[in-house]
RNA sequence: GCCGGGGUAGCUCAAUGGCUAGAGCGCUGGAUUGUGGAUCCAGAGAUGGGAGUUCGAUUCUCCCCCUCGGUA
């Protein structure tokens, strides 16, 4: 029997390799990058629209989505697919990121959370992790995984580094879905030997793509780009890599060079509905008083619809005065920038030319403002 | 006209005869990375005008101006 999900090489250039990412619900040319839809939907955004911005998955979330509506609610409607309306390929988080966020207990058994929507305590177990993912189906599920934020002492690291990995047999050991595939996640801080360590012990578990958790927590730029490529060292080079929460411009393009092939983060939508927008010749924000008379698109060479149709200076005022549709062209924008950033990362692996590509790219990302200090 | 209330930041309001006159909202910027339409941080910005008392007045006194309410 065929694995639900596999990946394989179309190119490569160096560390970096393009490829593609077969799925039930289609494939996925990578490096490609999910929009997040939380709670099944891209805040602002339609199935129409994220498909018109050219994403070919995202990635929606198990804490949320077993609270409300619930996943037998969810399978009973199709599933998250069907739920959702998109029938392209669909990647859960595991609520490993909430027990972050959240600030929620854990112990070797699971974790506890207080629920956002009515303050009742929810218990998840890496087996019922697994267990609502199947009922939600999404193409790619995830394994239930412990992070910390950076810095973090060395033992703590190490720990929740350790907790994951056993998580992850344990979570492996409950999957049942023939038609959904399960990755494991790397975790280990920034700490290169921990990392490989974590790696290692994970790929050694057998999953069909692994990802690299725990990043962009805290940790600098440098600290991070070491420890993504320990862990990349230790991953079979047949599966993808997928850097969980990595979304900004050098981020990913630094990522791409050390090997990874798929990305997920809210920086594109979250920054649109506070009014930041990506472009090639640099981040700005609309808000900002110098584009309120600006006739010209927030990038002239976009090719989205917000930039066909709409001046800075009407994005502006619809930002300034809280308009929805603000949330929603910004949004449309911002998606297309990155998932058009990886088209050409692609683009540049078949090449040969990652390298000239990515300087060419961050160079361009001169800030014409003055507050915006680019990494 | 008369009686009364009131003029402090863009707005709505505090406070005080003595250190740099505060707050909320708004405004100008910043942060944000497996979601945070949230939130947080920073900044700019004011005592209606004149005279007097006083070591010192936004505060007390007088005049003017403006405003709100009542009244003929």
């Amino acid at each position: 029997m065929t694995a639900a999900v596999r990946w394989s090489e179309t190119a490569r250039d160096g560390a970096a390799r393009a490829g593609n990412l077969t799925t039930p619900h289609g494939p996925v040319a990578t490096p490609a990058f999910m929009p997040v839809g939380t709670r099944g939907a891209v805040k602002a955004l339609d199935s129409r629209d994220l498909a018109e911005a050219g994403a070919e998955m995202v990635l929606a979330n198990t804490y949320h989505l077993m609270l409300r509506p619930g996943a037998p609610e969810v399978a009973g409607l199709g599933g998250l697919h069907g739920f959702m309306g998109w029938d392209r390929p669909i990647l859960t988080d595991s609520g490993g990121y909430q027990i972050f966020s959240l600030d929620a207990r854990v112990d070797e058994d699971g974790v506890a959370f207080r629920s956002t929507y009515d303050g009742s305590t929810v218990r998840l177990t890496p087996e019922e992790a697994v267990a609502v993912q199947e009922a939600l189906g999404p193409d790619i599920a995830m394994v239930l995984d412990v992070l910390v934020g950076l810095p973090a002492p060395r033992p703590e690291v190490e720990a929740a580094m350790q907790r994951t990995l056993r998580w992850a047999e344990r979570a492996l050991n409950a999957h049942r879905r023939p038609d959904q595939a399960l990755f494991g996640i790397c975790q280990g801080g920034v700490d290169p030997e921990l990392r490989a360590a974590s790696a290692r012990a994970t790929a050694a578990l057998g999953f069909p793509g692994y990802a690299i958790g725990g990043l962009s927590v805290g940790e600098a730029p440098a600290e991070r780009d070491s420890a993504l490529a320990a862990a990349v060292a230790e991953l079979p080079p047949d599966r993808a890599r997928y850097v969980m929460g990595l979304g900004d411009t050098e981020g990913v393009l630094a990522a791409i060079a050390r090997g990874a092939d798929l990305f997920d983060c809210v920086w594109p939508t979250r920054l649109a509905r506070h009014g930041k927008v990506l472009t090639a010749q640099g981040d700005f924000s609309i808000r900002r008083r110098e584009h309120a008379g600006d006739d010209r698109p927030l990038d002239p060479d976009c090719r989205c619809r917000t930039c066909a149709a709409h001046s800075r200076a009407y994005l502006r005022h619809l930002r300034v005065t809280g308009e929805l549709s603000a949330h929603r062209l910004l949004s449309i924008h911002n998606l297309t920038y990155t998932l058009d950033l990886m088209e050409g990362a692609r683009a540049a692996i078949e090449a040969g030319e990652l390298g000239e590509y990515t300087a060419r790219v961050v160079g361009a990302r001169v800030s014409r403002d003055p507050g915006d200090a680019l990494p």
